[in-house]
RNA sequence: CGGGGCGUAGCGCAGCCCGGUAGCGCAUCUGCUUUGGGAGCAGAGGGUCGCAGGUUCAAAUCCUGUCGCCCCGACCA
């Protein structure tokens, strides 16, 4: 058997590259930092995609679709928006090609009289868009998603967890009051929350970022942090109370109850592809990927086994009988009945491709009223009763699922420190790096100070830890409580 | 954008130093035998050697440029 994927502990990234090429999940393209989706890439964050618009219409969200392009002049109207985003915006100048002696050239006569901004994110036409839906308080709230591409000119990528393209969602909603914007803010950052461990099985530390790291036009960024199995930290989603920046910016105002024209209260929130980066980081191993079973594209893929036509028929029957009854359940089934590749082979293909149960039946099986049923996560197998493997199939999708939400959380636990001292923050960031909790004076100065001595950096103020105060682990001065920091991707 | 590594068949690589008919493994195709953990034998197809210039009688090989990928830094979801 030749194998095909590095091992984590020889080279954590190539191993990451290598699930993805062997799972088919997606592949360079030929622009430069950008990546082509594969079938079954493209599956799974069908399925997150589902999930998660279910969930923002169970609160009370609609879709809407925006312009892939935006007026240059758009970018300046807030002015801390345009200093983050300035820098990696890809410009539209021309509109026409024209044949030359190599194949075509840009016309120059077609250059645009405004030129237009590729969306790096969309809050500026968005906002623009909403100052002609705004004029009483009775238009608000606006609570509004879009699934759509976003570019952003990037100078490292890496296959989902940051390429110039990529595919995400981002909500945008108009509120009448701060309290209600906020409260927007923290319900969807508990949706990021809920999806990002009941259905990613991805543990995740909720908390607002500091200063430095908040969304550029944010009043608070809340998000979601994830670790990786390397140690590394990863922001797997991020919802901002935009106060009202964007209000201001693009002069959407109501008049309220109490007769007064206002600014409506803003917030912004998303989660992109970068997610499958996170998923295969949180779960996989040196076999290949593994996936959750409540987003996995097959759940189980069945495996016929036979001998001669004879059997072939009598499995093949069985194996669609046992198909059927999966699907009623609505779980989702893939018979590989291809002659060309021997079980052994779909078996190991499908643990490269990270399939949560695998079922073969045999003869053997038939004749026994029987299957052999093998799972991802634990690489256990065994024989069961066909009456009862349909329920033994969807209980052990819930184990499966548990168990990755578990071992992952654990994983977490371990990997997560506490520390009184810079000396001691330093020393575990190096031996066993992780989230490491310390005291920050809560000065940008000492939070660069950090980052620029050890590369690790504040990945949030959690929301939920004791906020016990005490002394910042670099400067001694008093902290308010203890924050987060972590090497990050 | 700086430092390092790499681009040769779909994938993984050798050949390059020392220029002279482009190779190996896997995969693919055909046939037969196989099928409960990545099948065996026999035969076959597939490459403007990343791209563009240059040196040379002759370039995968030497020179210049350029593009892309990976790793490490500065930027970021």
């Amino acid at each position: 058997m030749a194998k095909k994927i590095t091992s984590r502990d020889n080279d954590y990234s190539q191993w990451y590259l290598d699930i993805i090429k062997e799972a088919g999940l997606a592949e360079h393209s030929p622009v430069r930092g950008c990546m082509v989706i594969k079938p079954t890439g493209f599956a799974l964050w069908e399925n997150m995609r589902d999930v998660l618009d279910r969930m923002f219409k169970e609160t009370g969200h609609q879709n809407a679709y925006f312009p892939l392009f935006i007026p240059k002049s758009f970018l300046s109207k807030e002015a801390q928006h345009v200093e983050g985003f300035a820098k990696e915006c890809a410009v539209i100048t021309h509109s026409r090609l024209i044949n030359s002696e190599d194949g075509v050239d840009v016309d120059p006569s077609s250059k645009l009289e405004e030129e237009l901004i590729v969306r790096p994110t969309s809050e500026t036409i968005i906002w623009d868009t909403y100052r002609n839906w705004v004029q009483s308080h009775r238009d608000l709230p606006i609570l509004i998603n879009q699934w759509a591409n976003v570019v952003r000119w990037e100078m490292r990528t890496r296959l989902f967890l940051r390429t110039m393209e990529f595919l995400w969602q981002e909500g945008h909603t108009a509120h009448a009051t701060k309290e209600e914007a906020v409260q927007e803010t923290e319900q969807m950052l508990e949706v990021y929350r809920t999806f990002a461990e009941e259905y990613m099985a991805m543990p995740v530390i909720t908390g607002v970022k500091t200063e430095s790291e908040r969304f550029a036009g944010a009043v608070e960024t809340y998000c979601i942090e994830a670790l990786m199995q390397d140690g590394k930290a990863l922001q797997a989603g991020t919802s901002h109370f935009l106060g009202q920046n964007f209000a201001k910016a693009f002069d959407v105002k109501f008049q309220d109850k109490d007769n007064t024209v206002k600014h409506v209260w803003a917030t912004s929130w998303g989660v992109s592809t970068r997610l499958i980066g996170g998923l295969i980081m949180t779960h996989s191993d040196d076999d290949g990927l593994v996936l959750p079973p409540k987003i996995a594209p097959v759940q189980v893929a069945i495996v016929p086994i036979w001998k001669s036509d004879d059997d072939q028929q009598a499995v093949l029957d069985y194996a669609k009988g046992v198909q059927k009854e999966l699907q009623s359940k609505g779980i989702r089934t893939k018979l590989d009945a291809r002659d060309q590749y021997k079980p052994g082979w779909k078996f190991a293909q499908y643990e490269v491709e990270g399939v949560p149960l695998r079922i073969a039946v045999g003869p053997r099986d038939v004749q026994n009223n029987k299957a052999e049923i093998a799972r991802r996560d634990t690489r256990s197998k065994e024989i069961v009763e066909r009456d009862s493997l349909v329920g033994k199939v969807e209980s052990l999708l819930d184990e499966i699922q548990n168990n990755l939400y578990d071992t992952a959380k654990e994983r977490m636990a371990t990997r997560t420190s506490t520390v009184s001292t810079y000396e001691e923050f330093k020393e575990i960031l190096d031996s066993k790096g992780g989230f490491i909790y310390a005291h920050w004076d809560g000065t940008a100065e000492t939070e660069t100070k950090v980052k620029e001595e050890t590369k690790a950096t504040i990945r949030c103020i959690p929301l939920h830890s004791d906020n016990e105060p005490g002394k910042c682990m670099v400067t001694g001065k008093p902290s308010a409580r203890k924050v987060l920091f972590a090497r990050a991707y």
